[in-house]
DNA sequence: ATAGCAATTTAAAACGTTTGCAATTTTGCG
DNA sequence: CGCAAAATTGCAAACGTTTTAAATTGCTAT
């Protein structure tokens, strides 16, 4: 069968008209008569047109598309929230007609590199950027090129202003500080990682403010910090803290994995959670919900997230506000079991 | 700053050279004087020069282009496997210096419609089509259209010949009956889905067949069947095998979400898994691994499939062969403790 | 010096669309 | 019926690249 994809100067032919009015019929244009729109409508629809991006792109400038860059980080590390993240892009975009271009960077090679490809190749009309570092040569990079573009997550100082969406890890960190505090916990660990990512700076923060607003000079705070992507070292971190003579009786996990880690390396220690330890982490992933006794954590959303990234970056493209845009997401507690009074024997 | 994109006149008037010349060079073609060739390199790596994809695809007639249609199930679902079936479609192409495009599919819309335009807009030179359904239209439009894809899973019978890597789920859960029956079950259920993919059959299949070998008329096997995406429905189901006088001592799910569910619910009835009940997955996903007892089950290597996909597509975008590409993968056991020797007190 | 040939470079067309401007047709009105 | 204005349609350029076919340059041998 292997029938041919049909151009607009083929349509035109059949319909007797030129390539223009067709052009023009498609797009809706008032100056074409509606009588011809429709006559166009139908035979476009009739013949299964549909016009040829490259050359739609080249000439009007704009691609439809949104770039995204995906790190390869290891053989074995996979983004745990790339899929709900893509899928909230998708559905964003595709109620604007826009489409995702996925950009890899190979496992060792730059993202930045990549990020300059997608842009300046013409690919994309936008760009998302996740995972922000305290130093983010992306963002430097495309204020300069005043390439669209939104960010997941923030800066910690920055002396220009961009789109950015973030959830407020601050405010939950807070949250969780204040509802061990009243139960009872008055020693914390939290577990951090290494790599220089501001979230974990936001998070970081939010709990010591939470702790200084209480003014509660009893209240302790020990900080152990794993690689973020190496599994060993990880178990090794928060087996320092867990393995220590007075331990905390509440650890927050900087995010749900570390958590999981903590709650599996107590259980391995014989500890019961949470009747020995509270466990906290943050992101709610799947596996959450399953680990026993089930973590308790907050719901990042990011589907719903990313959904509105896609609303903003399409905003940006369109209308070129002269403002950025920013918004700040409260992620919901999702209080399952790993929590609860702290135990009574300590000193 | 906003410096803008350079183009090939640009770059061809700097050199004082035509832009074909540039273009040539820059391609690599040996007729251009090796002198030159290095000169331009130089200048366009010194300038920044990336070419427009538009102009490039427009008349060359390829994009490096892969596509995938991600359609949108529900505002709460999300494939649990997209993200390690994108990473490694991402690093199969990447290799390749291809991208991917994620085109989306909204919630309630035509998969084929989005297929169709992905093809005849020219934006992808191959795409990659997943969850076979056993009548799928989709396969017969690219090959009515002669369009490069690949199929992740089969179909079960087809008149043609088509590019397909599957995952053995036959074979798996063959060899998950071998197991069990070793282990002195003799009655067993299967929990699996109402949609129309193939792979429920293809897994059905290989138990029946595995059952079938061992000739032992005392063997039993319970059937019941749940809708996919309905959780509720799911639990219903499942509860129907699990509340019987004479309930299966072993039970192979499906996929591992069922599985989930079927371990879920045994608690919820009061039963130990594996002493009362044995549970077999298939996938091996992230939850998996820390549902109590931990699930047994086989792991797909989605993402290494997903490599592989893509190294077939652009195999056969390249060369064209006249065959077509074939694989079957071998899922790999993983031995967690959701599966035990059957409970001795039954009849 | 020059014909002949190889090595190197270039002009121009093409890809399929959008769009500024001009041309043509239709309509309204005296 | 004639003319201006409005409505409708079309011509041609442009987008940035690849590629065919042709032109130019440099070299060797006479």
């Amino acid at each position: 069968m292997t029938t041919r994809v049909i151009t607009l100067k083929e349509l035109a032919a059949g319909l007797d008209l030129s390539i223009t009015t067709v052009s023009r019929a498609l797009a809706g244009h008032e100056q074409i008569a509606l009588k011809t729109r429709e006559r166009v409508a139908r035979a476009a629809r009739q013949a299964g047109y549909v016009p040829n991006t490259a050359a739609r792109t080249l000439v009007s400038g704009r691609s439809g598309f949104v770039g995204l860059v995906l790190p390869i980080r290891g053989p074995n590390l996979v983004d745990s929230f790339l899929g709900e993240f893509v899928t909230g892009l998708g559905e964003g975009l595709v109620s604007h007609g826009a489409d995702l271009i996925l950009a890899t960077a190979a496992f060792g090679h730059s993202e930045l590199s990549v990020l300059r490809h997608v842009v300046e190749s013409g690919r994309a009309d936008g760009v998302v950027v996740t995972r922000i570092a305290e130093v983010d040569e992306r963002l430097a990079y495309l204020r300069d090129r005043g390439f669209p573009f939104v960010a997941h997550g923030r800066l910690l100082h920055s002396d220009f202003g961009y789109n950015w969406l973030d959830t407020d890890g601050a405010h939950a960190f807070g949250e969780a500080f204040d509802m061990l505090y009243d139960l009872g916990h008055r020693h914390f660990g939290l577990v951090t990682i290494s790599e220089p990512m501001t979230f974990r700076h936001l998070r970081q923060d939010g709990l010591a403010a939470a702790m200084a607003r209480r003014g509660d000079p009893s209240v302790r705070l020990d900080v152990v910090t794993a690689p973020r992507f190496d599994h060993e070292a990880r178990v090794q971190a928060v087996n320092r803290m867990l393995q220590r003579s007075d331990r905390p009786t509440a650890i927050v996990a900087l995010f749900d994995e570390l958590a999981l880690t903590v709650m599996e390396e107590a259980a391995r220690a014989g500890l019961s959670v949470p009747r020995d330890l509270s466990v906290i982490g943050f992101d709610n992933i799947a596996a959450s919900a399953y680990a026993p006794p089930g973590l308790t954590t907050f719901d990042a959303s990011i589907r719903q997230c990313a959904r509105e990234i896609a609303d903003m970056l399409l905003t940006i493209i369109a209308d070129k506000p002269a403002a950025p845009l920013t918004r700040l997401i409260r992620s919901t507690l999702v209080a399952r079991a790993s929590h609860g009074p702290a135990p009574k024997t300590k000193s």
